[in-house]
RNA sequence: GUGGGUGUAGCUCAGUUGGUUAGAGCACUGGAUUGUGGUUCCAGGGGUCGUGGGUUCAAAUCCCAUCAUCCACCCCA
């Protein structure tokens, strides 16, 4: 097997045109979308200096960035006894000073602090690039993909939330796939630690309550006491995490009962509260709802946490996000706030192709293709090709003079939707044979003809 | 990092309780049809059965190791 002659790394993957045409109409809803609500377009470097990223993403996130080692001689300035300490993690600041960007938004915070003076705030940016994490590849899950990151920074509004789920939705709509969308708020899971008497361990107690729908109250709560958190603690969190009722009822006794001490918590619950009344007011495709169990593992969210999923295929999360606070002040630019959702391209085009989204008028391939008879009739065709090209019909014709068959054949593994033929016969009468690739018709005609009838 | 499945032609896969020359469909090349594709018919090329070792008279088939890949968990888009 020449199983390494041609090879892409795991997680990697090649696009046909096919599925090029079909992931272009996804970027460009997108894109429409995100400009229809006023946000510009940026672009940012594939590699970042690794002091930019580690350290944003918790640990796990730390674990999966793609280093790239240094150039040169980069064991010249390390010492033998850290070389035989044999400590890959100590190493790494030696061998590495840069990495594959995890996700769009450090560099977006990074790309703020670095051109403030370029940029006015509310900074409105996307930004459609791919991002690389050094993940164990499975359905879903691809160690490079691209995400389509939306973001607003330096304004605390909420109008912003409200923007984002609308854009969420209307996106969502456009590309017709049926979502769910849950909203929650980092504070109020704070609150709850904090009244719990376990502030400290509010990351451990978030993604454990963040499993609860999947694999159940008693796991969970296995989960919780693993991790060094009290029974007392845990027996307090159960009437919390078995809250029923609308999202107001939800809200108010989180207000009025469980989150009495917590100032923040009860902060939380106000905003979410406040969004809620935004978003009653709007007309939207699928009604957010509220779900004290989102947690979301990125450590940079401070408030408001959004998250979209499939209603109709089991996969990850095809949208997330929510605000972050303090993650420009980690570049040096203190009290800027942002809130931002990414949206997975890939993802969403796995659903979309197993649950036949996709229109079907989308695919581009060339209108018109002229067989090549030979030298002669190929000067021929390159002037009636000019002028065709002119009138904006995508035609190409042959390059090798090759039997007739063999150039249909190409033709029609292309779908290409009509084939000219000009000979000797076609070249004396100023003719062309112009035949229906997919009826079969063939007719002879002028130029002026053709135009008019591919145009 | 943890657990499970699968590796046979370019692709998708058959291959009987181990048995002699390893098959099919699709794709490819040629022909039926030298100015006509998608249908049909005929012919052809292409495999150290992932790799290494073991058991056996005999291994694609059984055992061990290893690599690759897919899936689940974790985490995430």
């Amino acid at each position: 097997m020449a199983k390494n002659e041609a090879s892409i790394p795991k997680g990697t993957r090649d696009f046909l045109p096919g599925e090029m045409v079909k992931r272009n109409y996804i970027f460009k809803t997108i894109r429409t979308v995100f400009e229809r609500f006023g946000y510009l377009p940026i672009e940012t470097p594939a590699m970042e200096q690794a002091s930019t990223l580690t350290g944003k993403y918790g640990e796990e996130g730390d674990r999966l960035l793609f280093r790239i080692l240094n150039s040169g001689n980069y064991l010249a300035d390390v010492s033998d006894d850290e070389i035989l300490e044999r400590n890959v993690n100590k190493l790494k600041t030696s061998l590495s000073d840069k990495g594959l960007r995890y996700d769009l938004t450090v560099p977006f915070a990074r790309f703020v602090v670095q051109h403030l003076n370029e940029i006015t705030f509310p900074f409105k940016r996307y930004q459609i690039q791919p991002v690389w994490r050094a993940d164990k590849p499975q359905k879903g899950r691809y160690r490079e993909f691209f995400q389509c990151d939306v973001d607003v920074i330096g304004s605390n509004s909420l109008l912003n939330e409200v923007e984002q789920i609308q854009i969420i939705d209307e996106i969502f709509k456009n590309l017709g796939i049926r979502i769910i969308i849950r909203i929650n708020d980092r504070r109020i899971l704070f609150g709850i630690a904090e009244v719990i008497g376990e502030a400290d361990k509010i990351i451990p107690i978030t993604i454990a309550i963040d499993k609860h729908d999947k694999i159940g109250a008693h796991k969970v709560n296995e989960e919780m006491a693993v991790k060094g958190i009290s029974e007392k603690a845990i027996r307090e969190l159960q009437p919390i995490l078995g809250l029923t009722g609308s999202v107001e009822e939800k809200l108010n006794k989180l207000e009025n009962k469980i989150l009495l001490r917590s100032r923040i918590g009860r902060k939380g619950v106000d905003k979410m509260k406040r969004l809620f009344d935004y978003l009653k007011t709007l007309d939207l495709e699928v009604n957010p709802v509220f779900d004290l169990t989102l947690a979301r593992g990125l450590d940079y969210y401070t408030g408001t946490i959004i998250e979209a999923n499939s209603i109709e295929m089991k996969i990850g999360s095809l949208c997330g996000g929510g605000r972050y606070d303090d993650l420009t002040g980690i570049f040096g630019l203190n009290d800027v706030s942002g809130v931002g959702v990414s949206f997975g391209a890939d993802r969403i085009y796995d659903v979309m192709e197993k649950k036949d989204k996709f229109p079907e008028d989308i695919t581009s391939t060339t209108t018109l293709m002229f067989v090549n008879f030979g030298e002669k009739e190929e000067i021929h065709c390159l002037s009636l090709l000019a002028e065709i090209r002119k009138s904006e019909i995508r035609a190409e014709l042959f390059p090798d003079k090759v039997k007739i068959k063999k150039q249909m054949n190409y033709a029609n593994q292309k779908n290409v939707e009509y084939v000219a033929l000009v000979g000797e016969d076609e070249m004396k009468n100023g003719l062309i044979t112009l035949k229906n690739m997919k009826t079969g018709d063939q007719e002879l005609i002028t130029l002026e003809e053709l135009i008019e009838k591919l145009s």
